[in-house]
DNA sequence: TGCCGCAGAATATGATCAAATTATGCGCTG
DNA sequence: CAGCGCATAATTTGATCATATTCTGCGGCA
């Protein structure tokens, strides 16, 4: 694993920072699959640092639904069950169009552009079949229209509620790529350009259901793959 | 401050968990108003514990937004101003509704009695004018609510929310007793015990609500004391 | 099969270094 | 001469690490 470099001073960040940023990054993006052990030595090692800024980034993770205690003082990413799942279709669309909303309300134009550039992107990454970049495109999407909602407590659930359900997303677009994938996006910016709340908060909630919907699709197909269902 | 007691090595929980709990008690029922730091040699020479430990709680609750960093890594009690209430308010009434829906699906007469107890000690509380017993309480009748259903991830994202909440409802209580303190417990109960479901989410939103639309008034009157507003 | 010991991993502490806040003292100005 | 402001020192606090201790799980052995 690749260590963490030294930053010039003036982004020098903590380093429980850093590996909280990193293992996040691994969660949404990279190599930790639902169900992967991950432990305070192998960051320790991994990653070059001390432990005590390791085990504050697991502590941190672990208090977000990012990671899970696995009882006897292990730790590792949570595998989602249809219980959970349900959970987190509930919360996400209970949040996620309210700051749709609160964002149409204050966004400018060049807001809505920004967020147009990142979708062009995510329509690249997926005529390419680039799953890493679908996910990052996605996420980054999602994340940056939130920002722009001035709701600190709700953008910081939703981003919980992302993490919670990264590794399994990650799984099957890996599995079954970038086809298929289809997104409220257009119809999200279209109703924020024309200032519309209502109606971007209920493209959300399509989007959010819809992703939810293909997600949930595919993973039923993986998890009865071969066996009788 | 009181230090932590050994105990009898069969509930011997980690230091780590013992010093989350103890802060968060403090936050919800104690001596930790908003605005207050809270650091880390304060808790390691008042509990007599070691930093790692203490610094691991800290990381904890400030994940979940019971403590926020105040920018040059110092840590206090959040302040809550109108527009954090203004979300908590959305995020409660998304969340703790459902919530309840799903714990009156499940709950047994066993369960509504245990709960018609807690309700009943809360009344004890407020007829008394004793304000950490009707927190207390109040904390333990929801929780013991959401605990029924079943839900573990909106359950700690009640949790969460509740943490937030917590020191400035003590503030207005501690300032205003318990007076005029309206609940919509026996609404809920009675719903449950009929195993109406909506009825009894409709109660839980009805409650939320309230609490918050007092506790608002109470707030307003606290911020505005004797300027002008 | 059940018990014991060993390797590995997590917990917790104290020491050390760095950063920021507070305190102090000197010079300047009215 | 008294009060104010700024620079510097001292203290407090946070960040990180290295180390000792405790616990868990596994594998060998009776």
């Amino acid at each position: 694993m690749t260590e963490i470099a030294k930053q010039p001073a003036e982004t020098m960040l903590p380093v429980h920072e850093q590996v909280y940023r990193r293992v996040r990054d691994l969660l949404l993006f990279g190599e930790l699959p639902p169900g992967a052990p991950v432990t305070i030595q192998g960051l320790t090692e991994g990653l070059d640092v001390g432990m005590t800024p390791v085990r504050e980034a697991i502590r941190r993770l672990t208090a977000e639904g990012a990671l899970s205690f696995q009882g006897n003082r292990r730790v590792s990413v949570p595998v989602l069950d249809a219980g959970a799942i349900s959970e987190l279709i509930h919360a996400r669309v209970a949040i996620e169009p309210e700051l749709t909303r609160r964002a149409c309300r204050v966004a400018t134009s060049g807001d809505i552009a920004a967020l147009a550039a990142i979708d062009d992107r995510l329509d690249l990454a997926i005529s390419q079949g680039d799953v890493r970049g679908y996910l990052e495109q996605n996420y980054r999407f999602h994340l940056h229209l939130y920002g722009l909602a001035q709701a600190p407590i709700l953008q910081e659930l939703a981003e919980g509620l992302w993490l919670r359900f990264g590794p399994s997303l990650r799984v099957v677009c890996g599995r079954y790529g970038t086809q298929n994938l289809p997104d409220q996006h257009k119809a999200i910016l279209t109703a924020m350009a024309q200032g519309d709340a209502s109606a971007a908060a209920k493209a959300m909630e399509e989007d959010v259901r819809q992703g939810i919907a293909q997600f949930w699709r595919r993973w039923h197909k993986l998890a009865c793959g071969g066996a009788a269902c």
